[in-house]
DNA sequence: CGTAGTTTTGAGAGGCGTCAAGGAGCGTGG
DNA sequence: CCACGCTCCTTGACGCCTCTCAAAACTACG
């Protein structure tokens, strides 16, 4: 394997463990070479693309930080999502073939773009690739119900300890520590993700920084006491 | 055709336009009627799959209501949907191949029971199906990630109505009465999925009476004025 | 006709939203 | 290097919406 080969391919890609290439053969991660065609740069609040624009290709996080949302025509909007590198974002756009939310880097971020209609023609001749798009969306399914389980269910600092542990696991697959991170949205995004209203989100970080679970420093947390956040979101308070 | 021939296969199931089969040629409609093979009856109050179980197959509503529903190890649930014909069940499943959540019949219903396998096996045949399937998963996140608007800012009058209204809509679709409906879940049910308390259902359902909007008996629900029910959903009372 | 499950309604409490003010960090420009 | 303005964050006080607890009415079913 040639290291000095810069060539940004799947194949070369230190990520195709995480992202769409998982498990396929060096034949298949060939052809999916050829799908992944292009890249695109985003500078921090870029738009990936809007709610109402065609849909056209899936993007799969190589670097940065994005939100997902969505935007009613009162102004209310919601943050659906956050993804970070090897994520896959677009899923929203195929049964419309437009877009239904907004998608926003956090920062300045890449992706790898990914025609829908060549992704489609492949997972026709590659049964590994075909099914994991399947398991793909099916991923983000389940997440979206454990998200409603938190959005209906829990009160504030049950979702905020969640939304912390959360985000401390993703990092930790990615490599980083487990228990010290970078907040890459503000409290007011949090909140709108986690159905509360900034304040609530800051006073219930004072809260936690009070009881020694964590330590803030702005965007900076570091989770101390792992533990004690995991016992707050299985606390139970109701019934 | 033979009407008098009551085979039960997708190329004469009245709700092909609605269901998996949507958009395939006759030629394709013999072919997923042997994938359809099998059908399951249960009763009320049965479950079509729980949490745990082994993922094998779809399952496609030919008569009845579901409800899906989520349990955390400390008790608490959240319903994440309402079934109703037509619609496809068990989504959840494709990515651990493992079932994440409980199908409940809330009436005596029937299932197409769909071996995920062959399923795959036949989108890889026919693009119609294979981009079908793709629009069915994309339209379930759609339809979550309004779920996650609707308990992330909406407030409990608004959340009812726009359930009503999401009800109506999807009855109307079947053919039903656009203004009148049985609601097949108790209460506490429409209370998990909206995540508010039973009261607070029954409270508002009183309050909507009292303003002239709805009139209820039991389960059965009137809708007087849809309108007022849409200005309820868009009253921006935030921000 | 009694029992269990569901629904309604009331009273009280508390968590979170709202409104408001102040503080901290950061980029820009003098 | 410092001043300035902007955005973001924190904290407080107050009020309301929804939860909690409780009791009673209603329906369904055996």
């Amino acid at each position: 394997m040639d290291i000095s080969t810069v060539k940004v391919a799947c194949s070369s890609c230190n990520l195709r463990e995480l992202c769409l290439p998982m498990g396929l053969s060096p034949n298949e991660l060939d052809k999916l070479d050829r799908v992944v065609a292009t890249r695109r740069r985003l500078k921090r609040g870029d738009a990936l693309f809007n709610a109402g624009e065609k849909f056209s290709s899936l993007y799969a996080v190589r670097s940065g930080f994005f939100k997902t949302a969505i935007t009613t025509a009162d102004g209310r909007d919601q943050v659906t999502g956050f993804q970070m590198t090897g994520e896959i974002i677009g899923l929203d756009g195929i049964v419309n073939d437009v877009h239904s939310c907004d998608a926003i880097a956090l920062e300045d971020a890449e992706v790898c773009v990914m025609p829908f209609d060549q992704v489609e023609e492949l997972s026709r001749e590659f049964t590994t690739l075909q099914h994991h798009v399947h398991k793909i969306m099916s991923r983000e399914i389940v997440r979206d119900h454990s998200v409603m389980l938190l959005l209906g269910s829990m009160r504030a600092d049950e979702r905020l300890a969640a939304f912390l542990l959360n985000l401390a696991q993703r990092l930790h697959a990615r490599g980083f520590s487990h228990s010290e991170l970078v907040l890459r949205m503000t409290r007011e995004e949090i909140g709108s993700y986690l159905g509360m209203k900034l304040e609530t989100v800051s006073r219930t970080f004072s809260r936690f920084v009070d009881e020694g679970i964590i330590e803030v420093r702005q965007r900076y947390v570091h989770i101390k006491d792992t533990d004690a956040l995991k016992l707050i979101v299985n606390s139970t308070s109701c019934g």
